[in-house]
DNA sequence: CTGAAACCTGAATCAGTCGTCAGTTTTTGA
DNA sequence: TCAAAAACTGACGACTGATTCAGGTTTCAG
């Protein structure tokens, strides 16, 4: 594949991501992507094998640039209530930009149950080890598994940004992000029976 | 509308049920509902204006009906984490009998949005009032907006629900119910000072 | 310059479905 | 009993949109 190639790959892709963020799946038409495209139909099949085929690597590329995204951002920070703030924030921001992954991943619980739950699993585990090391280092409680703990955190965020990115538009306000962190901390923090008795 | 007309929209928004939680929105055919609510194509539109329609009609019917058992199960409960522990199993075992509802709901943003902030307001709403009198009865920390409370718990139950029940076919086992609990009553419990001081 | 490889085109095919409607059957109530 | 109302039928018109394919265009190594 030649340079121009993986240029038209690619703007195939950026209009899918434009086109299956604004439409469902079956109504995102292969017709409507290549024409923001800018090629023809035919050229849609010369780069994937079908509709599905894009679609799933539309959420592997998507969840790739999550992960990098908030990796980038929380790189370099120690303290793990600090990295779960601005690993937070993170979210939202990639989210706000890429408001299709959304969309996206909901859908492809109906496109491709696979692709659903690599996505799912993909981050999980990217996450629970994150959390893992934190446990070790005393960091947060130990009683909880990071798995669990893992689950739980996604499903905050997962939330959050629904109601605020695809309800409101907008990322959470700050207030917002400082309670949702209070709230978090405390879960997180280590037993404390030290300081009472 | 007679007894017998009753039935048969029940027959059909059940057959919907079942149709709108295998396929997409798109890929559930009329014709496959009208077969398993065993009537011709045409009586469908006897009682729903169009596809949508049913499809709206179908979430309001699996919103309301989770709500009912929810209320029902924690009714009789005062202590607000014994009532979000019930809480918690009751939303699981509702969603693991009707698991069309986490997919209906999702494609509800795609189909017709407005059913889809109608859903999750509708949810957010009433659990913001339980958990805003239990503030008020000082069970729960002051220091949090009950909304934003609500959106994280409900985060918290919905990603649970979808890494149990639509991943693994079954409710969260016991001990994962317990470790959940356990961070959210953290999360919640009042300031303690008073406890160490 | 040249020819083969890579790239691209877009009309045509084809499978499928929503919603309609003219007419039939069943139920109801006086 | 018997009309009117309610319920129901199912074939079909009108349309959509994924995928194919025969052939045109561009690129570039030798």
């Amino acid at each position: 594949m030649t340079e121009k190639g993986r240029a038209t790959r690619q703007a195939l892709l950026d209009a899918a991501e434009e086109v299956f963020g604004q439409y469902s799946y079956d109504r995102a038409s292969i017709a409507e992507i290549t024409r923001r495209a800018g090629v023809a139909q035919g050229t849609f099949y010369v780069y994937f094998e079908d509709k599905r085929s894009a679609f799933v690597q539309l959420v592997q590329d998507l969840n790739r640039g999550m992960r990098r995204h908030i990796a980038m951002a929380v790189s370099g920070i120690n303290d793990r209530i600090e990295m779960e703030r601005v690993g937070l924030k993170a979210f939202f921001e990639f989210t706000s930009e890429h408001r299709a992954l959304y969309k996206v991943v909901r859908e492809a619980e109906f496109v491709d149950a696979d692709i659903y739950r690599w996505h799912y699993q993909r981050l999980a585990q990217a996450y629970s080890r994150g959390l893992e090391s934190a446990i070790d280092a005393g960091q947060i409680r130990r009683d909880i598994s990071p798995e669990t703990l893992a689950w739980m955190l996604m499903g905050i965020s997962e939330l959050m940004g629904s109601r605020w990115v695809i309800l409101e538009h907008r990322a959470p306000p700050d207030e917002v992000l400082d309670e949702v962190m209070a709230f978090i901390a405390r879960a997180l923090a280590p037993s404390r029976e030290e300081d009472c008795t």
